[in-house]
DNA sequence: CGAGGCCTTGACCCAGCTCAAATAAGGTGG
DNA sequence: CCACCTTATTTGAGCTGGGTCAAGGCCTCG
């Protein structure tokens, strides 16, 4: 009974109660989980932290427990390409269980984080021994793909005001009553990008976004009174209704 | 000992030999293969073909042994965004396997095309009984996510001629020496929206991309003399070198 | 040989990009 | 709490790649 033990004890099972709430976790038993979070650290990080580098090997998976990160590349011409921009419930550092070594893009913090790392090999091996556990994560991946195929059609077929309406719409998802407040999660620069588009059309596609659906901007903060007006103004090109994804 | 059997097993037997030429299948005993070609379907289908259509629900798994398929979707506008295109060695419906009752988008043929077809639920079963094919299903997928985010980025960072010059290298994967014939596989039309351009636009990048680059074009013929200067003017504004995908 | 479907070209338009400059918003040290 | 510096955001002006519409040309197949 080592005076450490109590503290560190404590911290395990915090971590493996984070653990617990991921969905991607729930066809896991607690002995599992334990042994995860053994091996698992629980770090608060700045923003501008730099997680890991593009073409860099990789260890861990990280699972967003708030907080903004953002995975990215970079082209020969120096400007940034958003992969994906990844809040509370989100995690990444999957593809490395697919045995890419080298990550395919960089993640940095945008908005500051707590984030829970695990070793890659402790999920390769639980993959390998409970199929149920492989399947959840296939099904994860898999949804993954298809949010990448509505994000190609959104490019084409959407304007820059509609995709800042799929954006906001996303956030939304929860929120059901209809004065709905939301804060912009991180620079909008971030935003801009994700969406494939400059920081100039994107404040243009905002205003113009305002004056359509009568939402609100102030600073970081987006006001909808009119939910139904913005899902009509944005979903519109579309090729699926509304809640458009599962 | 049936007059029927010969025949039959007969073409089970060439069902199993082409489902052992798939690289996903690699993880699978023969015995297995066996299993899945006796459930499993050969049939040729001509040009324009709908293998399934979007919204609707789907039991099986195509794997292309030849000619062309294309994926796709409708917008509300009535314009078809292509997804994928795919040929021999491909295959498609996997998205099935994790709990998609209804197919995303629809499959029709776009070239004459021979394709197998199998029950998804022997797929699944076999998913959840051996891991190694789990895994290499998982894999298959986080390939096919990757793919998706380097197509996003090349859709904001390419220009069309580029995007052509992509579309053609990866066509030429195999062919090492300079002087590279290829047949463009199947209608331009659908070149041109697989690339999400109008056809007009494809053809005009395409000129432009034969000024640039000294390359030939004959009806569906296309001849590439100086591969290496494709690939400069092809590959300058993206984030990762030339043979960009493993 | 004719019809319909591709493919190409021309003319014009517009969303979004670029460059440049003016403002606003935070964050810091005094 | 304020002045100052740095980093976002907005706005203006002009450009341009690609879309749209419309008209031929060409090739294929019946």
């Amino acid at each position: 009974m080592n005076a450490k033990f109590p503290a560190m004890s404590a911290s395990k099972a915090v971590i493996q109660n984070h653990l617990r709430l991921q969905p991607l976790f729930k066809p896991l038993r607690d002995e599992t989980l334990a042994g995860f979070a053994e091996y698992a650290a629980l770090k608060a990080e700045k923003k501008g932290a730099v997680l890991f580098s593009a073409e860099t090997p990789n260890e861990k998976i990280y699972f967003v427990l708030s907080g903004w990160v953002k995975l990215f590349r970079e082209t020969l011409a120096g400007d940034e390409a958003v992969v994906d921009v990844l809040t509370a419930g989100n995690f990444f550092g999957e593809i490395g269980l697919s045995g890419h070594d080298e990550m395919p893009y960089g993640a940095e913090v945008v908005e500051d984080a707590e984030i829970i790392t695990i070793p890659r090999f402790l999920l390769a091996e639980e993959i390998m021994r409970n199929s149920l556990f492989g399947m959840a994560v296939l099904q994860n991946m898999t949804r993954q793909r298809l949010q990448r195929d509505m994000e190609i059609e959104h490019r084409t077929v959407q304007s820059a005001p509609q995709r800042i309406g799929c954006f906001l719409l996303k956030l939304c998802r929860d929120n059901t009553g209809d004065p709905v407040v939301l804060h912009l999660p991180y620079d909008k620069t971030v935003v801009a990008h994700r969406l494939g588009m400059q920081p100039e059309t994107f404040s243009r596609a905002l205003s113009k976004l305002r004056e359509e659906t009568g939402l609100r901007v102030r600073g970081a903060t987006v006001e909808i009174d009119n939910v139904k007006k913005l899902v009509d103004y944005t979903c519109s090109a579309c090729s699926s209704s509304f809640p458009c994804e599962d």
